[in-house]
DNA sequence: ATGGTTGCTTAGCAA
């Protein structure tokens, strides 16, 4: 089973090269980050008529997450269902074949300090709590997406002059660690222990041609997931060419 | 130096 994440930073202006890559790649699970639409106007007809049955939840503007499926999909969860009050679309949970898949998108924080830097510490807490209330280490589960963290310095094109930024701040950082303790092997790294591995390159001041990338971009697995996980690679070749997303896709390969 | 680029929504916010 060939499992993938991507923010596409907009489906809606996605689309074509969104379309392009699953008939190209054929994941069989997609799961996708930053819609940033809202139900009535997702691509549901579109993705369905590639062979996709489709989980959704986006809002206005902002957010929004999606799981794509041609393996099937069932006992679809939409946000944490936890105590506290979420309006925002950033999680969803479901089963495709025999694992059970968590799409994510981290709150990005915005700068250390602020309200939603704070917020983003939060959500990364309740991402720990929902582990524990609705998931077993023994099972074979996959969170993944844009956690919007870069765990290492090596995950970091200058780790020097990102320490202590958002996306590399040492609460962050210690707060993905502690989901990681849950039971979660960190899949990419599992096959890819080389250093200057980006997911993410900022748009502005030529970011991606200057290589000044960070690795926020996670498929994370359980012990069980990760002995069927033969592969894992970064499809950098994504964000060349004309309008691409500031992120690339991550996929593996499940036995 | 708070710049710069993109997307949503239309001037300002978020990333």
């Amino acid at each position: 089973m060939r499992l993938a994440t991507w923010n596409v930073n907009s489906i809606r202006k996605r689309m074509p090269r969104l379309v392009a890559w699953l008939e190209a790649e054929k994941p069989d699970v997609a799961c996708l980050q930053e819609t940033k639409v809202e139900d009535a106007g997702f691509p549901t007809i579109e993705l369905r008529a590639l062979g996709y049955e489709i989980a959704n939840v986006g809002e206005r503007s902002y957010n929004g997450v999606a799981i794509l499926s041609r393996v099937g999909i069932s006992d679809v969860a939409i946000g944490m269902r936890d105590a506290a009050d979420d309006a925002q679309a950033r999680f969803l949970a479901a089963t495709v074949g025999d694992v059970r898949v968590a799409c994510v998108y981290v709150p990005n924080g915005q700068s250390v300090g602020s309200d939603k830097f704070a917020y983003k510490l939060e959500w990364l807490a309740r991402l720990r709590r929902w582990l524990d209330a609705n998931a077993k280490p023994a099972e074979s589960l996959v969170v993944c997406g844009d956690f919007n963290v870069a765990p290492d310095p090596i995950d970091v094109h200058d780790p020097a002059g990102w320490e202590g930024q958002v996306l590399f701040h040492p609460a962050e950082r210690e707060a993905l660690r502690h989901i990681c303790e849950w039971g979660l092997v960190d899949l990419y790294r599992k096959h890819h222990p080389e250093p200057g591995r980006y997911s993410w390159w900022d748009y502005r001041q030529l970011g991606f041609p200057k290589n000044r990338g960070l690795r926020i971009d996670h498929v994370l697995g359980t012990a069980r997931a990760a002995v069927r996980c033969t592969s894992a690679e970064i499809q950098r070749e994504m964000r060349k060419g004309k309008e691409p997303s500031d992120h690339a896709p991550v996929t593996i390969e499940l036995a």
